[in-house]
DNA sequence: CTTATGACTTTCA
DNA sequence: CTGAAAGCCATAA
């Protein structure tokens, strides 16, 4: 399969602890592709409801941390929402969220 | 097959 | 140091 990129970043998603947040680029990297981090982030774009329930999808930010979600589908109060309640602190400011990167980051 | 796009990253001025 | 621009890869049309 050609999705097979997709699939890959998607078993690495729920490889990723509790608890604990990954980078695009980090997946990008486990998935064989260090400089697909932006297909990464369009193959958590393109996930269906039932996909999104079973895959912590809130726990790719960008390189700084910082939830860059620009889709109105997929609030960044939402995000925020599911990574508090895995214990993972999510930092608030005027126009963005964020997260400590070097304590949450998740180590491999 | 060629062009366009994107929840990113890195580099240059 | 801060801001802007190019680069990169997979998928869709």
């Amino acid at each position: 399969m050609t999705t097979n990129f997709y699939q890959r970043v998607y078993t690495l998603l729920k490889k990723i602890p509790k608890g604990k947040v990954a980078t695009y680029g980090q997946i990008a990297t486990l998935a064989s592709s260090p400089r697909s981090a932006r297909v990464v982030g369009w193959a958590l774009h393109i996930l269906s409801e039932p996909e999104m329930k079973r895959i912590p999808w809130q726990r790719v930010i960008n390189r700084k941390g910082i939830i860059s979600t620009t889709c109105a589908d997929h609030p960044r109060d939402l995000q925020k929402l599911l990574l508090e309640s895995e214990g993972v602190e999510v930092k608030k400011k005027e126009d963005f969220y964020w997260v400590d990167l070097e304590k949450y980051q998740w180590k491999f």
